[in-house]
DNA sequence: GAGGTTCAACCTTTT
DNA sequence: GTTGAACCTC
């Protein structure tokens, strides 16, 4: 039988993660062991084993781990008919195909949550706590049923109030998507109990699934559907909007029968970096897997008096590993004979966001190219999101909410609108269509805006959801051009990079003062274990904090990898010339 | 209801 | 040091 490429080379576990069709499979998968390897040859195994493209369904955390998954089936030459996709997306569109035209709903992306959600408050006359409670409803809306029980009065007026709301408007958010597919799952499989939309359910990241995602993957299996979960639990970071490690282990018992498998070999990180990640957990879990890597790595830890000359040192550290690319150096002969090509091989992380600001401040000083994630400008998200509106509007869906959705002064201009004048808008081509929408408006659109605004119009046309469709293409970092990627460790999960930084390892910010102890380890060992090569941890003994000057101590979290840890000083003591006598001498 | 002032909070984030 | 929510004034 001809081998297809995606089952050529796997290690024994990975072998037997993929090929175990006659039980439901739990895949303990640490970091580089070759996860989403096991997820697609298994997809390649069920295809060559006879089993039906539409009868398999392949759940991701993200849109583009999705789109990156079906790559690689396509690129095998298999069937592109398997559906990969989010939870999600998964359930919008089975929404959209189950739900009666007049069931079916609008989804609302964050910006009108937040507005919906004030306008309720408002209603109910409560003030002073709208994001606290939008939080709040947004945690309790990721179980099914919404976890209601336990909250006091107020909450679940809120809850109540927000849910009519959306009801009344014919509208979903993004939970709901998730609770819906859920319930309506539920009505369909108690009217027929043999219900099994599928053979085979393959889910990624399993550590990271809410309750509600947990629930949604039990009826989807329905009662023989063999599911594989592979995730790591050591890596579960989304516990502040409902994910759970915990979930991992009632797998074994809630699916059965169920065979654990462990994934052994390492392939990215270095030994070292795994003793270093499992000692700052406490050795749990890490303590059977092996690096296949066996040259020699370093963790270097590098204190500094400000965060400026922290970050300043790391802008000079990439320069000088990278060859030194910058004019600065390449004039001054200053590059060492490290033998890193690129510079899209260097990822600088962090705990906090703002945190990257400052670092890429002393990149752009030093004419390193960097690229920011999630540098999102909220004046043009709301843009595109109004564009939406508009759109829609001029559509004829859901005119109501979409108006709504207006200040009241563009509400009156669009209701008095004439027919003929809408018509005619309908038709305009893109740049007329943005002069126009701009009027009505009352924005004006700068000229990188509008290539933004134009494309939005043409993924309009294609049916996508805009507001999601253009803030995903936003944000993804491009990781074949020439810069340092900057991001939050929660960000590069998932991703590899030879040379890391983790700035900031100080108490109070890794860990988060604010933050959850365990996760902040499982967050470190996120951070630690993206590197193939080479870490670099610094901190900063002044951080400004809010415009206040803040002394900080480094991260207890640094004293768990003992001799791992290769502290060097920040100023190597400079050997001193004997200076002549000086004046006061004793 | 628009426009100005004050005061508190400030993390991580996918869909 | 910035933002946004709440409160005040016209």
């Amino acid at each position: 039988m001809k081998q297809n490429p995606l089952l050529q080379y796997l290690n024994r576990q990975q072998g037997q993660a993929v090929q175990d069709l006659d039980a439901n499979v739990l895949v303990d998968a640490g970091p580089g062991t070759g996860k989403t390897r096991v997820l697609t040859a298994r997809i390649a195994w069920l295809l060559q084993n006879g089993c039906e493209p539409g009868r398999i369904l392949a759940i991701t955390f993200t849109n583009k781990a999705a789109t990156e998954m079906q790559e690689r089936i396509r690129k095998a030459g298999l069937s592109p008919d398997v559906c990969i996709t989010t939870f999600h997306s998964w359930a919008f569109r089975f929404l959209s195909e189950s739900l009666s035209k007049e069931k079916r709903s609008v989804v609302i992306g964050e910006q009108d949550q937040k507005k919906i959600f004030g306008k309720v408050l408002k209603s109910l006359d409560i003030q002073g706590k709208t994001s606290r409670l939008l939080e709040k409803i947004q945690f309790l809306k990721q179980f099914y049923p919404p976890r209601l029980r336990d909250e006091p009065e107020e909450v679940r007026t809120v809850f109540e109030a927000y849910q009519d709301y959306l009801k009344a408007h014919g509208l979903f958010d993004y939970d709901d998507l998730i609770i819906s597919a859920a319930s309506f799952l539920e009505k369909l499989r108690d009217a027929d109990p043999l219900l099994q939309p599928f053979d085979h359910l393959l889910v990624d990241e399993f550590q990271d699934v809410s309750q509600a995602q947990y629930r949604l993957c039990q009826l989807l299996a329905g009662r023989s559907c063999r599911v594989m979960a592979i995730g790591d639990p050591n890596q579960s970071i989304y516990g502040f909007r409902g994910s759970d490690p915990v979930f991992m282990e009632r797998f074994v018992t809630d699916f059965h029968p169920c065979t654990r498998i462990r994934l052994l070999t390492a392939y990215r990180c270095p030994q070292k970096f795994l003793d270093a990640a499992g000692s700052v957990l406490g050795n749990k879990g890490l303590a059977e897997v092996r690096s296949e890597r066996k040259k020699e790595a370093e963790i270097i830890f590098r204190q500094f008096k400000h965060q400026r000359s922290e970050a300043a040192w790391i802008a000079r550290k990439i320069d000088n590993i990278t060859g030194g690319i910058s004019f600065e150096s390449l004039n001054q002969g200053t590059a060492s004979g490290h033998d890193l090509k690129s510079l899209s091989q260097v990822a600088v992380l962090f705990r906090i966001n703002r945190m990257g600001e400052n670092i890429a401040e002393e990149l752009e000083k030093a004419g390193i190219p960097f690229q920011l994630a999630r540098d999102t400008d909220a004046g043009r998200e709301e843009k595109l999101n109004m564009l939406w509106h508009l759109l829609e509007f001029l559509a004829g869906r859901n005119i109501d909410h979409h108006l709504s959705m207006f200040q009241p002064d563009i509400r009156k201009r669009l209701e008095t609108m004439g027919n003929e004048m809408l018509r005619k808008l309908q038709g305009m081509p893109p740049d007329a269509f943005l002069e126009m929408a701009s009027g009505i408006l009352g924005q004006g659109f700068d000229s990188s805006e509008k290539i933004l605004l134009s494309n939005a119009l043409e993924s309009h046309r294609q049916g996508r959801f805009l507001p999601l469709a253009m803030k995903t293409e936003q944000d993804r970092l491009d990781f074949q051009i020439e810069a340092v990627s900057l991001m939050s460790i929660h960000a590069a999960k998932g991703l590899e990079f030879p040379v890391v930084f983790i700035a900031g390892c100080e108490d109070g910010i890794l860990p988060w003062e604010k933050g959850e102890v365990p996760e902040e380890r499982r967050l470190f060992y996120v951070g630690l274990t993206r590197a193939s090569r080479q870490i670099f941890l610094t901190a900063a003994r002044t951080r400004i904090f809010w415009g206040k000057t803040r002394k900080m101590q480094p991260s207890p979290f640094l004293e768990d990898m003992g001799r791992l840890l290769v502290r060097e000083e920040a100023r190597p003591p400079r050997k001193r010339k004997k200076r002549p006598a000086q004046k006061k001498l004793f």
